[in-house]
DNA sequence: ATCAATGCAAATAATTTGCAAAAAG
DNA sequence: CTTTTTGCAAATTATTTGCATTGAT
């Protein structure tokens, strides 16, 4: 269950890096083990401190230097879920195109793909004279732990 | 074509302002008149700008203490662009449901209503035991200027 | 050797806040 | 009078950057 996932995307990440002549170093590889072992979403922070458990010498400002490669390669996208800080799912190469859907008390997340959404985005766009680059659905709500239980566990990030 | 347009929304923010004690001063009068008398996204930067010529003596500060007003009223909602600063729309009170399709070049936003995608979140969301409380969905590509014209022109807030 | 990458600490930039003075009810 | 609001300037917070040093190729 804790096995390297998502192999394929993080061999796409050294390419792109091998591409731009770029190194992987000692930091940047734990930073990376760590980016695609994961199925959650994460801040700058907790990739820090989850990167520093594979390597020690991991700072914050390589955290903050590895992320724009990341999203450069289309592997990790930035997320906005209307807090201070950033965060970044890692789950864009199994599925280019889902959309979320947050429980506004504990701020789960769920994916989903939906070909009917797209499809429908895609005739909007172009009946308003655009073409589609990229789309972003997110959606709020209360999710089931809420009203079975009464109250579903507060997170919050940063 | 300047006429104070959004009157019903203005006065709905009085009577929120009103329910909560809160009091009308000349400055929350120039931020109000600012707001409901543009169809444009805003970014507290322009908002204190914009203020400033109704009443000189509005301060960044006391637009920052009114933007969270705005925004719980529900008659503005904060949007997010992948900038570094928020940004306003007062258009809510009018569609409470509206989406955007934003030019990755000039970034001109055009806003869009759609009952069939709105059924569909409904749908999955219910699916996945959930219940929507919001829905936010950004579509980003090119405007026809761009193709026409090889170019449009870019713009930028923050 | 050469050029990229690092950690550190200082710098940014948007937003927030403490406080004493001013204004509203 | 009492309570809210203001402007100012200082504080906060996530993120970025300059620089001297270290590491990869």
């Amino acid at each position: 269950m804790a096995a390297p996932q998502k192999a394929h995307a993080k061999k796409k990440f050294m390419e792109f890096l091998g591409g731009k002549s770029l190194r992987i170093t000692s930091q940047r590889q734990a930073i990376i083990d760590t980016v695609f072992n994961t199925e959650e979403h994460f801040t700058a922070e907790q990739l820090l401190e989850w990167s520093r458990k594979l390597d020690k010498s991991v700072s914050r400002a390589t955290v903050y230097r590895t992320l724009p490669l990341l999203t450069e390669s289309g592997l990790v996208h930035e997320m906005d879920f209307g807090k201070d800080c950033k965060v970044y799912d890692p789950n864009y190469a199994d599925h280019p195109n889902h959309n979320h859907i947050i429980c506004q008390d504990c701020e789960k997340i769920v994916e989903f793909d939906s070909e009917k959404i797209e499809q429908l985005e895609g005739e909007i766009s172009h009946r308003l004279g655009f073409s589609v680059k990229t789309h972003r659905l997110q959606i709020t709500g209360s999710c089931d732990e809420l009203k079975k239980l009464g109250a579903c566990k507060k997170k919050s990030s940063c």
